[in-house]
DNA sequence: CTGTTAGCGCGTTCAA
DNA sequence: TTGAACGCGCTAACAG
């Protein structure tokens, strides 16, 4: 409507010079009170907003960080998100987001645009496929690769134990005599679905059982395809580990429809937990990975990089540790539905996990 | 690392003046072929990167918009936030994302913030209580309401039809001869969990039968308790209303420890679909809400206020139809197992309906 | 304690 | 077709 407000307007009507009023804002130096009395008034009268984009202009810093997902239908980045988020406010940082639809030409294109933003720095979750932002406009910006690393990049990661999960998991279901285990995941060559692939063969070879894989799209017409051409096989699996949500959703559904008893007939375990996996019948054993944890650690890492607190050339590879949550997919237990933890491996990140795991 | 490039150095590496390098990179004025060639060279050469916030300084468009949302941990939140990108995206819009955890003076707070960064339009879900975002200052950026209206704003808002889908909802399990209907909901002033009661309560009277309603908290336990004493009582509910998801899934929880059939002992009715929902046994009835069209009907009409499109003083308040998706949790039904559309109501938008249904 | 000057990087305006 | 000057709103640095 009317033109805005600027400082200057404040200035005028208290009736000081502009720097006054800056200093009232900022509060470092020392105003006398007549004066910072006159500026709040005037500020209040006039309705005055700091201009924030001026400031970013002056002093190089937006005080804003970006955040690439893949989508934010699946629950999982919207919780990565979410925590994200949370860090940027704790910093009073905003955050600029953005999808990339799993594809690396949208993601590169759109973390250019943040940069064109000047953007403080960047946690993405990197597209399947070939190397990615390796422009070397990318490197002056501090970004964290979130869930899935990039090979040969110079850019920290935060993952959590694909591998190790898996195996848990299958180890889980070889303890229940099952050696048939068949790995469903989406076909794509996205990386967690990857690790957790190598997981399960590596599982497999060690009880030297033999690996079955298939790979599928993620429309439940194609799974109750599958399913149901596996089940009718000879030497049929007597167990499911799905790779993630979304395929163990729908095998659940495609089961059902076969009318599959589970655990009975068939065994069926996930990595990722989502709401509904304890209430379903028979609730479901999965694989837990600590969510907001790992939102919430790529995010502190990239502070950690804001503040030049580590050093410069050090890359931060940082894997966090899962659980299996035993509930009764899988058949009988011994009564525990609690999780077991998974504590200090090898791989249990420093540092940062400590302060991290004080929230958790 | 290196002093970061300006314009003026690619200028100056091509030969040109800055304002040469300007055109070259907007491209509205002529620029001849060899002076274009030359500065598209250097700036491969610097890796030179735009700087948007001069720009946004410069011309007073930072071509950002905002979203306020209570959380990102919802699926409804998230996939609302979702489709407001990819609209914005459309536009070539950033998008800038914050939470409020519901509560008014955190919105207030983050909705400040995003002022200061002067994002050009803001969309919003209220938070409940008091009258929020009064103040004058919020009077100059366009603001959507979404999901929930404030009263007595000069605000949009893009809503779904909560009573009749309610009422949708409540008359179906009528229908199924149900009289003692149980409407469970949280406690709390959400204005989209009042409006569903009311419509239950509305659906209710029409059938002269008596509205009970409980307000519970998100806490499984207590959700538990609840159901277990209003099962113990004399003439006990036959079936239940929840209204939102959390509290449906929290209500099938308890059903489930407590060893009541679907549908057999008690019906269950839900608003707002979920993934399981089609997966469970039996599978869950609900009243569905376009959550797509939601966010990206509120994005539209934001971006078509930035375009100075619509009327600014005519506020627009859009109600978008529900639909009722019978499954199986309310008893057996006609055998039809696909939505009954709601067509053509009253409340039917017009206008911006029309381009978002092609899309859906 | 306070005001003035200058410049962050860009694009509009005007002149050549 | 091109360039120079100016200012967007703010604050560090430097007087006073």
């Amino acid at each position: 409507m009317n033109p805005p407000i600027r400082m200057s307007d404040v200035a005028k009507l208290a009736g000081v010079g502009a720097m006054t009023v800056s200093r009232v804002l900022n509060g470092n130096v020392h105003v006398s009170e007549d004066a910072r009395a006159r500026v709040m008034d005037a500020i209040a009268k006039l309705d005055y907003v700091p201009n924030e984009v001026a400031r970013s202009l002056r002093d190089q810093r937006t005080r804003q960080i970006g955040i690439i997902v893949p989508n934010l239908h699946d629950p999982f980045f919207a919780r990565c998100t979410h925590a994200i988020n949370l860090v940027a406010k704790e910093h009073s940082y905003s955050t600029v987001i953005t999808t990339s639809d799993d594809d690396s030409d949208t993601l590169s294109i759109e973390a250019k645009r943040m940069l064109r933003r000047h953007i403080e720095g960047l946690i993405i979750v990197p597209a399947p496929g070939k190397a990615q932002l390796r422009d070397p406009e990318f490197q002056r910006t501090p970004i964290v690769a979130l869930d899935r690393p990039i090979k040969g990049s110079s850019f920290d990661s935060v993952v959590v134990q694909n591998r190790r999960g898996t195996r848990l998991g299958v180890q889980h279901l070889i303890d229940h005599n099952h050696c048939r285990i068949a790995c469903l995941g989406p076909s794509g060559s996205i990386w967690t679905h990857c690790e957790r692939m190598a997981g399960y063969r590596a599982a497999m070879k060690a009880a030297e059982l033999v690996p079955i894989h298939y790979a599928i799209s993620d429309s439940q017409a194609e799974m109750l395809h599958t399913i149901r051409a596996l089940l009718a096989g000879k030497a049929p699996p007597t167990a499911f580990f799905c790779t993630n949500n979304l395929i163990a959703q729908n095998a659940l559904q495609a089961l059902s429809i076969l009318n599959v008893r589970i655990p009975d007939q068939i065994a069926i375990l996930g990595f990722d937990d989502f709401e509904m996996a304890d209430i379903i019948k028979p609730a479901m054993s999965i694989v837990r990975q600590p969510i907001d944890t790992l939102g919430r650690t790529a995010a502190e890492l990239l502070f950690s990089r804001l503040a030049g607190n580590t050093p410069v050339k050090k890359l931060r590879h940082i894997k966090l540790p899962v659980e299996l949550v035993i509930r009764d997919s899988c058949g009988p237990h011994s009564g525990r539905r609690y999780p077991i933890k998974q504590v200090g491996s090898a791989e249990t990140p420093r540092g940062l996990v400590t302060a991290q795991r004080r929230r958790a």
